[in-house]
DNA sequence: TAAAAATAGCTAAGTTACTTAGCTAAATAA
DNA sequence: TTATTTAGCTAAGTAACTTAGCTATTTTTA
């Protein structure tokens, strides 16, 4: 079977595209045991996988003045609605207040309770171990090639994605 | 808010795990995109993503001698039980085929039909065309950096996901 | 400045991608 | 030979989303 997934001659060692397509794979399944751990972290708060997505997107991208539903739903590729919706249950279980803003009143800022921040720093400790344990192959120079590599991957996965929904 | 989500200091930059976190982040990103590649070129073969992902699978893993529903769930991490479902919908609609396994008559052994191969080799020109754009960012040392480094992540992850399944 | 268009969020309804539990049949181990 | 394990299947359920349509605002534009 010749699969031969990509055209690039650097992505290719002797005209073979093995090596691309084991990134590939290798790729999903890091994803995989990453969102193992959050569920197993959220699971740990009493909160389910998405719902510790949007506590931690709320605490990263600014607690004190609060975060709207859409940016949140943007930051995590998700819809709107189901923002909505594991916000909604996130207030009646306790983790996280909403108020109206006042200076746009269709929005609303969304922040965390005393509940929320306290369960969050709670299990630090323990996601601080899984954290190093799962990217303990990782030296200083991995760390940062890495991380310099992902980062300047996701403008070319942002356009090849883009002419992927529902054109012809 | 202190975050702090590694203990290690081979992943913090003056003591800030900002780097760090914003790996994890844009990992997901990346993972995120990748399932939108997935489901539209599964999308042009008329097949639903997963779908596609069993495909893929058996193609590589061998559609000569034919591949078992076990090897198929532990290739992809999901349950057997999803693969019989799934596979038997791709039977249905002639992607695949199925024939019990000889030497082990509790087994199965799934091949790719005409229709399958075809279709998997009808689409894969613009999979290249997509792929070259999502790692076009990648020049060749890079390439083999990232596949490198994700290669030597996995165990790490294996692990750090191992003990985080139903204890305490 | 009034009307039109866009935006933020909510609700309701549906779909997809899975899982677990329990079964049968076959293979392997004791 | 019996007990255990393994491969796959079926049935039932669930989590994690989505889209469409609505209302209340805000912004644009004519």
């Amino acid at each position: 079977m010749k699969l031969k997934s990509t055209n690039r001659d650097e992505l290719l060692e002797a005209g073979s595209d093995v090596r691309f397509r084991q990134l590939v794979y290798d790729l999903f399944t890091i994803s995989t045991h990453m969102q193992s751990v959050r569920d197993h972290v959220a699971e740990r708060i009493g909160v389910t996988g998405p719902q510790y997505s949007i506590l931690l997107a709320i605490a990263e991208m600014g607690n004190d003045v609060g975060v709207s539903v859409k940016r949140v739903a943007e930051h995590l590729h998700v819809s709107g609605a189901f923002v909505t919706a594991e916000t909604g249950k996130l207030i009646k279980t306790g983790y996280l207040n909403k108020q109206q803003d006042q200076d746009d009143r269709r929005a609303v800022r969304l922040t965390l309770s005393t509940k929320g921040l306290t369960e969050i720093e709670r299990v630090l400790p323990e996601l601080r171990e899984i954290n190093d344990t799962f990217f303990g192959s990782l030296n200083k120079p991995e760390f940062e090639d890495l991380s310099t590599i992902i980062a300047g991957m996701i403008g070319g996965a942002e356009r090849a994605t883009e002419n992927t929904n529902s054109d012809g």
